[in-house]
DNA sequence: TCGACACTTCAACTGATCTTGACATATTGA
DNA sequence: TCAATATGTCAAGATCAGTTGAAGTGTCGA
């Protein structure tokens, strides 16, 4: 997998109205599942795919606490986000 | 059009590696479609599309000079990307 | 231990995006 | 004007990502 490719997959993951809501409401705070559920009309399955993108970019992480899953916003989110950018687009 | 699919676009615009390939190249220099053509074995017409994917999303700009085209990093770019990315990930 | 609940995974479908090849346009130099 | 060059457009096919419904996993309380 090519540097470029990389970067390319983790700005993919950020290129979808879902998944940057879920990122907005991560800022800065810890949400469970369900409250995402809750606020963004969507199935189950499909927003359990669409926190597997982000987490699979390692922008968030999930915590299993009992029957829920919390997630948050990885450490490294934004230096990733800042890597990825192409040089003249970081801000 | 909703705010969120808007800024989903201009990031998915750039969420391709060819297409950081050519925004670093242009960053910040001005560079012909030629150079781009001998720096990225791509077909012509292939390159045409992605300078095109590029152009509508607002992030660079081509001049015509001849029989070439110049293209140039648009002035608001940074700002469109930034305005683009959630609020935790901006740098 | 059983059923309900929260969440995830899977396979299939659909629509969008990428890629290709053929053709179109516009400019330059012979 | 004519051929060569640089670039762009179009339509078709291939590939990929988002969505759906059904089935699976693990946790809790009765």
């Amino acid at each position: 997998m090519s540097d470029l490719s990389i970067r390319a997959d983790v700005l993919k993951a950020i290129a979808d109205p879902t998944r940057l809501e879920i990122l907005e409401m991560l800022s800065p705070q810890i949400r469970c599942n369900c409250h995402f559920q809750e606020h963004l009309d969507l199935a189950p399955n499909l927003l359990s795919y669409h926190l597997k993108v982000l987490r699979d970019a390692g922008l968030i992480v999930g915590t299993k606490r009992g029957r829920w899953v919390d997630y948050e916003m990885a450490t490294d989110a934004r230096e990733r986000v800042a890597t990825a950018l192409p040089d003249g687009l970081r801000s």
